[in-house]
DNA sequence: CCCATGTCAGTATTACTGACATTG
DNA sequence: CCAATGTCAGTAGTACTGACATGG
């Protein structure tokens, strides 16, 4: 009950900052040589995980605004990883798929993550790992419920 | 050793991310009526924790290059909450150092910034937390010892 | 009317690379 | 000569807000 709490308190944040700046840069550094940055990457984990999402909905999902994935989304169709109707019978969404070689790239791409991904948690027993993704996961379920 | 393992990590790089946009959109609400962002926040935390930083050394801790540290920087100097010696004797490193304004704002925006890392721990145990961060803590240095 | 979507426009901030002078 | 620092310049990519039309 001492000060102990507020030292913890002091500290996740920059731990949090620091884990992530640190995967980022790994992550950008494995998907530059497939000419992929991070959230294109992300954009088509999305698409592969469900076909069909609207920009909004990739938004969502990618905790960015609309306009901003739409940038993003604009990127990868020039690269030629996506595809998107020019028009739809019903509503405005435009649904998004990936190409042929959106899914070849991404299928590459992945490897390099996957890699990434191993060596991090490789220190962690597969018991310790998954208690850190529950809780994780119920820290940002804390801040969400704030709104 | 089946496929769980291949599930945790297709799920870390995930949490991490959307932990750390919870936090970061967070903290932006917080410190936004306070005339500070999130990266001048952090670099003002530096400069309290220790005095007479150089450009150089405040971004190897915050995680950027000089050149992006430089411009928050001089956003707080312009702000007037962050003083730099125009010369020095020795060498070419200008210590950063708090101003009176400076101080005051940090301690302003750190009882935001602490509310919300209250929040967002308050579902874990004093134990369950202090685990979380010494595990972020290996996974970072699993990732940095890679270069 | 309301709401979600797509989109245009503008802007900000962070962030990067490259280059160069300076200091020890 | 070398390593670290500060700094100028340019660029990229992400992200935001505001605004407006459209479709259900």
């Amino acid at each position: 009950m001492a000060g102990g709490q507020e030292e913890l308190h002091r500290r996740v944040g920059y731990e949090l900052k620091r884990a992530q700046s640190a995967l980022n840069q790994a992550m950008d550094r494995a998907l530059r040589p497939h000419g992929l940055t991070v959230p294109q990457y992300a954009c088509l984990e999305l698409l592969d995980q469900q076909p069909d999402l609207s920009t909004a909905e990739l938004a969502r999902r990618a905790f960015v605004t609309r306009q901003s994935m739409n940038v993003v989304l604009r990127g990868l169709i020039t690269a030629g990883l996506v595809q998107r109707p020019e028009s739809v019978e019903h509503g405005r969404a435009r649904p998004a798929t990936l190409s042929p070689a959106g899914t070849r790239a991404l299928s590459r791409a992945r490897r390099a993550i996957l890699v990434i991904e191993k060596v991090m948690l490789a220190p962690l027993s597969e018991q310790r790992a998954a208690r850190l993704l529950i809780d994780l996961s119920t820290l940002t379920d804390a801040l969400r419920a704030e709104d």
